[in-house]
DNA sequence: GTCTATAGTCTGATAGAC
DNA sequence: GTCTATCAGACTATAGAC
């Protein structure tokens, strides 16, 4: 059966908004991004918003929900003989560079009124729990690989790849303009593996 | 010439309110902070407070200077025969410990209506500047002993010092109550100053 | 359009320094 | 006793969720 021309219509809005809330969301964060930003830039009446996102909150939960099931789709379309730390460093090249485009960061940081939400939001929870394992697995190959530190535990490692991706560190650099994007993703990715200490 | 008692009086009400303020910042972040809630906390009717500080702005802004200038003073405190690099340590490991304590971060990253106001605040500015001046030096010296990795631009380097004092990492790792703030300090300053990788 | 939250202001009463 | 700072809290204005 074909889907019907009204539910098209409204599961492309829907990403619209998606669209939308992604960018103002990367760009101001969440509390300074207000819904009539999100739907003057849309398009669309606020009310028409509303019909899709019962709160601003929710707005967001499944903003960052299509992120993570993003970053699993990323993560299972690597090379499969990549070894689990090239992995590691794949996937944190990857959310660098989205970020540097205007991405959201993969955890809430900027807001501790939107953390909180979040918190109580099932299908967020069960998204980043899935995309955790993923990781979790990942640092633990990498350790079994003597790629990676031991001596870090796993959830360390994993809540510190997080980190990466809403990193100040890397708008300042950016807002700098000193750097092109390739040299900031690369210090950024060697400070997290490699360090800043000189190696002997 | 005796400073008159009313002089005095203002002088401690002023630190009290910024002692508030440190705190409350720490706590709820600079939006989710009322003047309310200042005023309440210092016990001291809201009018009172704008006596002191013209704005919310205006508070944040001297809560920060205050904390360069600890920073500051900190590092003047340090034994002078450290290395640049032990010094750069030591001071990213008092302004962790300091955070966990629930002290404010050295970047304004959890709200970018601060960041805006303070990047025109020139007393901020000022002090900020001096801490930057301060830390540049220790870590082009460290570089000089061959300690820090000449590869990493020493502006990429400062900016990341400040970061690790507002990486949510901190917050997520102190809320999971795994592990003891010793252990936190020391994941947290190995991770950045060695990196995660195994030496070889 | 409605309602809430909150920055910032104003007033009249009060307490305490001198 | 006078005076000034402070108090409690009402009030305005505005922004923004819904």
């Amino acid at each position: 059966m074909v889907t019907p021309y009204r539910v098209r219509q409204l599961q492309m809005r829907e990403e619209a908004i998606l669209d939308v809330a992604h960018v103002l969301l990367g760009k101001y964060g969440y509390d300074a991004m207000t819904m009539d930003d999100v739907a003057a830039e849309v398009g669309i009446a606020k009310a028409s918003l509303y019909k899709h996102f019962v709160s601003k909150e929710k707005l967001a939960a499944r903003t960052m929900v299509r992120l993570f099931d993003r970053t699993v789709a990323q993560l299972a379309a690597l090379p499969a003989n990549k070894s689990a730390f090239e992995k590691l460093r794949d996937m944190l090249e990857w959310a660098l560079r989205e970020r540097l485009k205007g991405g959201i960061p993969h955890l809430p940081s900027t807001s501790s009124t939107l953390e909180q939400s979040l918190m109580t939001d099932e299908p967020y929870l069960a998204s980043l729990l899935s995309l955790n394992a993923a990781l979790s697995l990942l640092v633990d190959e990498a350790k079994n690989d003597n790629a990676i530190s031991a001596e870090l535990p796993t959830d360390y490692v994993v809540t510190a790849i997080y980190a990466r991706t809403c990193d100040p560190t890397l708008e300042y650099m950016q807002r700098g303009r000193t750097y092109s994007d390739d040299e900031i993703v690369r210090f950024m990715l060697d400070g997290f593996f490699v360090g800043i200490v000189v190696r002997s």
